[in-house]
DNA sequence: ACATCTTATGCAATCTTGTTGCGTTTGTTC
DNA sequence: GAACAAACGCAACAAGATTGCATAAGATGT
């Protein structure tokens, strides 16, 4: 809150972090975990997995813990939590502008998802009688551009 | 192949129902577990877990055996095979129109899944360099029927 | 700085969905 | 019916994710 409290041994520009801003914006607490796996998903660029985001955390961090910020992060709407094709979630940060209506790309060869922001998906498709609809969710399937070279390559996770 | 049989609408053991005839027509063995998959999968107006679609079979049809059939139908292009919200694969039957692009609705609630066969998936998405898309899938997020009303019940799966 | 209260964490156990190996049964062809 | 390959049943396995509970750590007030 209060101006500078004297934090210069880290590399990093910010004294507090974009991801410490924002977890104490939700009134909730500010811990390692949620700040550590909060900062993995914002530098990343694409959708990570569990187990990309336990890989990439500085530090011991329990596996049960990372599933549990992430669901927090998720609840807050901080993070987008995506199903895959080979059934394992994926995780990114929820900018702004791509809040509700963006849609997403998934590799069929190594399953990695990015977030395509600026494909509008604006179709209006007629539901059965009864049913509600609630947002239109797009993903495009292909091969990602690792996996799109001459001896595509089966990312292992 | 031809014409000539005319489909009797009757539930009661035919000759030779429908889904036998479609099996043969693969060149694959007619298998009773085949048999019985298909058949709940066509009397299904919806996308089936392999949970529900074990459950319909009449008489016994090990576990293994159903993931299986599935399995190969799924290859054979008889069914599809569709990823959910809640990381388990639904199977529909796949019919002659709606044999590439068509949307699905996922219900937010109950995660039940139908096809929306009219609903055109026409979107040329625009990706980063060096990705080739394969294709879009459209789904549509909401609740359906049962779920929409005053008292909405979680459905157990 | 300390005490206190609350929430998050670590760890083990458990659950769920789906897969694999292998000996036995069944469908098809001759 | 015999022979052969394909499919099946069963048990074990695998991976992702969840749950229960004792302990640790964040926040708040003094
Ligand atoms: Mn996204
Ligand atoms: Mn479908
Ligand atoms: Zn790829
Ligand atoms: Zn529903």
């Amino acid at each position: 809150m209060r101006a500078a409290t004297p934090e210069s041994r880290r590399s990093s520009p910010a004294a507090v972090s974009a991801a410490e801003e924002l977890i104490r914006a939700t009134g909730a607490r500010v811990t390692q975990g949620r700040i550590l796996v909060l900062e993995v998903l914002q530098a990343a660029g694409r959708a990570l997995t569990h187990h990309e985001i336990e890989a990439a955390v500085t530090g011991p961090l329990d596996r049960v813990t990372v599933y549990r910020v992430l669901d927090w992060l998720t609840r807050q709407q901080i993070a987008h939590k995506i199903p895959g094709d080979d059934r394992v979630w994926r995780f990114t940060i929820a900018g702004q502008k791509q809040a509700h209506h963006h849609a997403h790309f998934q590799c069929t060869d190594c399953s990695q998802v990015i977030c395509l922001d600026d494909v509008p998906t604006t179709l209006r498709p007629r539901l059965p009688a009864g049913y509600r609809s609630a947002g239109v969710e797009v993903t495009v399937k292909g091969q990602c551009k690792a996996c799109v070279r001459p001896a595509p390559r089966r990312v292992r996770r």
